[in-house]
DNA sequence: CGCGAGCTTGACGTTGTTCAACTAGAGTGG
DNA sequence: CCACTCTAGTTGAACAACGTCAAGCTCGCG
């Protein structure tokens, strides 16, 4: 496996530039070294809260859902895509992954080692910067959605996810789907059942046209309304 | 104002060690040159979502509601005590505050140029490292947020609120509060009156005891079993 | 004394979940 | 090729959780 002709650093430098234009040829070449490029298949589990982040992980391709696991009820908290890292969040805080991931389509990642990580930040301040920008903008989003998920309806809530999927997942008003009503549900924080009632009045409002999984917007400012309504 | 003496950060230094020993004494000097303090009495707007946030506040004294404003409702994001950043989340990320705040009793803070803080960052990458462990634990913090406003019910909820009360910000089983059935409800995301009577029966389960605004736990582990358990 | 803000209570309506039943399509094994 | 099963999707009815409304209460303050 390990054998394996890896891509190069430099390839990725497209859905990493902000990060990779900040460090030095030398420290391009040491994350080179210092990392694995790992292909998960749908549902795999690409971390697990609490247990050891030995390292920060860059999905290349796929779809990752992350979200905190409880005994009783798990939640979604965000959907990474291409050039989003993993684990962040366990820099420089015991190294402990503070959620769990999963693939929701075929992924591949790279692995790149925390100590690594951590030396390029200690080392490259710009580079620390670039991280504190990153982490901000996913702060802010968790923001949104924690307004999103407390303060909005079930309309409002499901108005959000459709168009999310829309514009940050599919870039298309008519898309494919890769996930059941089940998990959409999960997304949106409410019952499967809830989902398909809510779709189903999209549908009959004309708002929407719904094939299986397939689904195209019609009016796409009609569900922005009914999103900013809650 | 500006005339008055101030006091030095050296003096702060116990609220805030881990940042400022990262710093040189060159960098402490010019954080003290470039800071102000400022008071602002119970209710008073530290900073308004969207604003350009030219500095970041350090809390020295006081309780702190940061909250995210909209046309129809307002979500309190969290309450900050001495210690604590505001605006750290606008770091790099085009310097316009992310959210509100607002004095929830009367509070000191020294307001730190953000061009200076940012300057800081770039030079010291050891303070750049202590800044994204800040981050990192507010950002864990708020998934915990998100994780009981959306998933837990009233009785959990509220449970929560009063036992981050009295373990984070009052540091007394027996304390009290600042703050009126209202706020106790914006905390918890739900209606004035959910809050009296969910205290009601608390107080009826002999959990608590509640005299007006002081608020004595007779069972904690009660309340964080009902919050476990949502 | 009277006013207003915060607090409290009960009645009622809305929202959204749960449960149970049914359907349709996609393997699977005989 | 046909029953069998499994999962995803769908529907309606009952129910629980919460918010809203309206009214009354209390206490500090001008």
């Amino acid at each position: 496996m390990n054998e394996r002709q890896k891509t190069s650093c430099m390839v990725c430098k497209e859905l990493n530039r902000p990060c990779v234009e900040k460090l030095t040829m030398d420290q391009v070449e040491t994350l080179n070294v210092n990392r694995a490029e790992v292909n998960f298949k749908k549902g795999e589990v690409l971390c697990k809260q609490g247990a050891f982040a030995s390292h920060i992980m860059f999905i290349r391709e796929g779809l990752v859902k992350v979200y905190l696991e409880n005994e009783n009820k798990n939640l979604i908290l965000k959907v990474k895509s291409p050039g989003y890292y993993i684990g962040l969040n366990s820099l420089f805080r015991g190294n402990v992954f503070t959620y769990s991931a999963s693939a929701f389509i075929d992924t591949k990642v790279c692995m790149i080692d925390s100590e690594t990580f951590k030396n390029m930040i200690l080392e490259n301040a710009t580079f620390g910067a670039e991280i504190i920008r990153i982490l901000n903008k996913s702060i802010v989003q968790t923001y949104d959605r924690l307004y999103n998920l407390t303060q909005k309806h079930l309309h409002g809530r499901l108005a959000d996810i459709i168009l999310c999927l829309s514009e940050h997942i599919h870039h298309d008003h008519n898309f494919q789907m890769q996930i059941t009503r089940k998990e959409l549900g999960e997304l949106a924080s409410m019952a499967t059942e809830s989902v398909i009632r809510i779709l189903k009045e999209f549908k009959e409002e004309g708002i929407v046209t719904l094939n299986g999984r397939r689904l195209e917007i019609h009016k796409p400012e009609r569900l922005r309304q009914i999103s900013e309504l809650g």
